[in-house]
DNA sequence: CAAGCATATTTGCTAAATGCAACTAACTTG
DNA sequence: CAAGTTAGTTGCATTTAGCAAATATGCTTG
């Protein structure tokens, strides 16, 4: 055969802290890069993980102590300059959650140099969130579970970097479909309430990465 | 550390064969599978390997003696169940080229049993074309260097599986300005001569996918 | 060589989608 | 109960897409 590859998950998690988009890190405790920040990941353990995406979650599981609505893969960055050890692969994966969860977060504009080629993952991923967010409803993946259409507005404009017209962007959430009124409830406050929503549970079977193994989430994928 | 796990690189090289979506595929020589088709793809070689991506154009020209002009990382398939040699992971990249070149093509739509989850992995990148088709001129290099609108035209139907409107269809791709006029070239035939085009020569870089070492080929990424 | 044919390319119009701004609605506070 | 603030809607101008017809250009044929 031939001489044996690092394969690892990394998980680039990502919420809203007060307005901005942030990504979980963890403080590496051991070499290579001990001190430094990376993203919570680690080895497949192939006894435990019957493909990558279980070992995302457990990943996120025993590091972060979550389990995230929104996970998808991202893309594997493989080679041999990424990690001194030697030839190494890492299945990331990028994961939405609300901004209620304990954790350590970091703005993704204001990141310090991070271990192995994380900054590079990480980058990848906020790509891929404001290009998917173009044309879907993942955005709301980084607000509670309820929210109000001004809310969600607002994130969206986070995530994409530009104002959206109101009157436009609730015909297009309209349209898509996606959202169910929870009926009779509202956001009270000083001024006239808002409607509240939710995502529709909708059973989405995301095509493109799914793996031989039947996919036990039942909100996931896009 | 953890048990071996075996990382491999496959390809879905996709061309067209009278007007048809095919895929390169090759009749495995050794077990497991031996005697089933299967995408051309093998181990990555730590030492000739830079990264996945050089594993990619090198299992391509060992294996087909093609270097495409067109070649993106699509997803990592990996799981316990997709090898019965163990725990593996296929780092599965998908590419376009012209239809001169020879090999052993079959039609996207007829595939019998594939070694492996090969049909899987080219469901997901047919899936890939497709939608990127519904924005940019990737199906332009399932064409020769060189094109009319009206071939263009039809491939994107192909890919699409609907037809399109000839004067929008012109408008969008004039408006992409992603195509240079071959000046003074024309399609002679028994009617009147079609402009030719060809690609414009542009250097994109894929942040999504681009490893640490920069990429060396030019055309190439979206 | 003129008429007819086949395909290329453009043009004009209709319908749909989008963007902008003003308007109405509902609630709180003084 | 008037003023202020945010929610939600409506009307219209602008842009974009879809459809059909017209025009352009070369070849073939009588």
């Amino acid at each position: 055969m031939y001489p044996p590859i690092i394969v690892t998950v990394d998980v680039v998690l990502m919420t809203l802290c007060l307005d901005v988009l942030c990504v979980a890190l963890i403080r590496r405790p051991n070499a290579p890069f001990a001190g430094e920040l990376a993203l919570p990941g680690g080895y497949v353990h192939a006894q435990e993980d019957g493909n990558a995406e279980d070992a995302a979650y457990r990943i996120l599981r025993e590091k972060m102590g979550i389990r995230p609505p929104y996970l998808e893969q991202l893309a594997t960055f493989a080679g041999d300059q990424r990690d001194p050890r030697g030839w190494s692969a890492s299945i990331a994966y990028f994961a939405l959650v609300s901004p209620t969860t304990e954790a350590t977060w970091q703005p993704v504009n204001e990141l310090k140099t991070l271990a192995f080629d994380h900054a590079a993952i990480i980058q990848a991923a906020v790509d891929r969130l404001r290009s998917k967010s173009a044309y879907s409803v993942l955005p709301a993946y980084l607000l509670p579970e309820t929210f109000t259409l001004a809310e969600l507005q607002k994130i969206y404009e986070q995530v994409l970097g530009s104002p959206l017209d109101k009157s436009s962007f609730r015909r297009k959430i309209k349209e898509l479909d996606l959202l169910d009124q929870v009926a009779g409830s509202f956001q009270i406050g000083n001024q006239r309430p808002a409607q509240i929503y939710r995502l529709k549970k909708m059973m989405t079977f995301d095509r493109t990465l799914s793996q031989s193994a039947p996919r036990k989430t039942g909100r996931s994928g896009q």
